[in-house]
DNA sequence: TGAATATATACCATATCGGGATATTTATAT
DNA sequence: ATATAAATATCCCGATATGGTATATATTCA
């Protein structure tokens, strides 16, 4: 997961972030160090919150947009 | 999960994708009824197995290819 | 129709998840 | 340099979701 970039990028917390998506600061970080992995729902919605690609979040490229 | 139409277009069956997956046909039957969710492991798993982008997989976009 | 193949469901044991609380680390101000 | 605050990581735990085995149902087709 390339969230801790991607959230250091736009300049937010954990916490930040966690309160946006409704969960707690101890489950982002969680994904960050790759302690656990978000569920496709979460998935999905870290995605969108920083409108990049579900690959591009899961590091399957390097194109942060979806091919339309 | 775009999972079972994915599948068909190959022409096989859900035994096959889960032994070539090392999981079981059960599995396979609920990620495409919609029961159950993959991890993420799972997923880009599937994704692989038939050349398409996770993104693609999970219906976010209509275009197959990864974005590279 | 009967056998074979394909797909779905029941049940269960376990792993994984998220949450609260807390510890640790890092930044900031004085 | 130290105290305070902010940010991040870790511990413990209950609840839930997951995958597996076994079995039922449905579909194919000879």
């Amino acid at each position: 997961m390339r969230l801790k970039e991607i959230r250091k990028a736009k300049g937010i917390s954990q916490l930040k972030l966690a309160m946006d998506l409704n969960t707690n600061q101890n489950t982002i970080s969680r994904y960050e160090t790759g302690e656990r992995e978000p569920g496709i729902v979460e998935l999905i919605k870290i995605a969108d919150y920083f409108n990049v690609s579900v690959d591009y979040l899961l590091e399957r490229t390097d194109n942060p947009t979806i091919q339309k």
